[in-house]
DNA sequence: GTGGTCTAGACCACG
DNA sequence: GTGGTCTAGACCACC
């Protein structure tokens, strides 16, 4: 059972409303199995104190991921991740990224930079962060 | 010379406002060479029809642009790229992927992926478009 | 003389609390005379079994009807429908449909529908159910 | 061109969240074709001052609407109802009215009445209301 | 304890 | 002008 601090960083500055950065974030830890069904993810005032926002805001969050099947309300006790939320496989996974890999093409083109230069560097970038 | 069919790619529903995906591309094509200072970009009203957007939107995004001295508006004639706007080297391009890069780790540790998962997908996304 | 299944109708996702939807229910049953007093009503456990409810649920609709002298804790024995609680003419039962009534009027309204029309549907939809 | 005052009727004590309330009202009027594929809501401030209560409470039923598909954000003009709302048959319409029947046959049932009572009494709160 | 709703008012982004 | 987001703080309902 996972009721505390998630992994969430939030960029506050970035345009991306902050309750959309936890939906997508909070669904990615999902479909990677970090948060598994019947699991509760941490109460929304816990959650306001961790990530120093208003409770209104991770309340927003919340109820989009229930409205979209992602999590249950259980009265009383939080929210739940819902049974039907299931791991997804590496390549499910990866998918995911399209969306970003779309955007790396475009402006690696608009920036003329060729395929082994940016490679190179993306792999110098990943290496000092993943394993 | 330069005065037509710009390589601009908008993605009108994805948050981003249009003007700045204008003025964040236009930078891109900049800094690698692709607009060369003297160079004209496409009139207000002809990038309008084009990428089917308001022409206020086009001209918010070219006022950004001239307010940042990246280009100058020619009375009559259009905006023309400046003079200081530079070729930048490709270590400089590359360091404008970072923020990118940052979103690409953070995606990448919530879904669970290590590093030659990813590199090994993104390899091949970007074999498809680059050269 | 009445201690076990009564005819009621639970909806959880109703928004409609439970417990509410419990008194509601009881208290109409009384004001119909479907239950007398002197009935007792089915214990607090056998009715959370039956309705698959948490039994604080039942206790708290229980102890709500006891607040409001529709039923007496008898100590032992269970809750039973108080001498006061008397069965109400027909005019005085039809009378507590009011506020249903009210929000009918409403949603015919808003969907367009005049008077004929969703009397004819009324009358298709209570005859398969009254007599 | 609709822009301003709706139907709408609120019951701030009812339980049933305004916001909710908003949603499906509007959607009703949508359903019966009292407004019509192209038409605008009222802008979020004035319906606000015209229901008397918080601009956010509007917005949020305004939102969900949207993530509905059932009306458009138009920036810089307002929600505009969705082109693929289309106008309802009567049966259609009916139907909606479903839910409030079920409701209606089971208080019935547990007050005691019959179906003759309780069509007469309809028919004369309907004859008040509706033509 | 849990989440849900609402208010009042501020600021932002877009056209 | 339009809607969107966020805050701070209040109150409610349910368990």
């Amino acid at each position: 059972m996972q009721h505390s601090s998630l992994l969430l960083q939030l960029s506050p500055s970035s345009g991306e409303p902050i309750y959309r950065q936890l939906i997508e974030q909070i669904k990615r830890m999902i479909a990677s199995g970090q948060l598994n069904a019947g699991d509760y993810l941490p109460s929304v005032r816990q959650l306001a104190v961790e990530l120093e926002v208003n409770p209104m805001t991770i309340s927003k969050a919340y109820g989009f991921l229930e409205s979209h099947g992602d999590v249950s309300r259980i009265r009383g006790k939080g929210m739940m991740i819902a049974e039907l939320a299931h791991e997804e496989n590496v390549a499910a996974r990866l998918q995911k990224l399209s969306p970003l890999a779309e955007i790396l093409v475009q402006q690696c083109q608009q920036l003329g930079l060729n395929k082994q230069q940016t490679l190179e560097w993306l792999t110098h970038k990943l290496e000092k962060e993943l394993k």
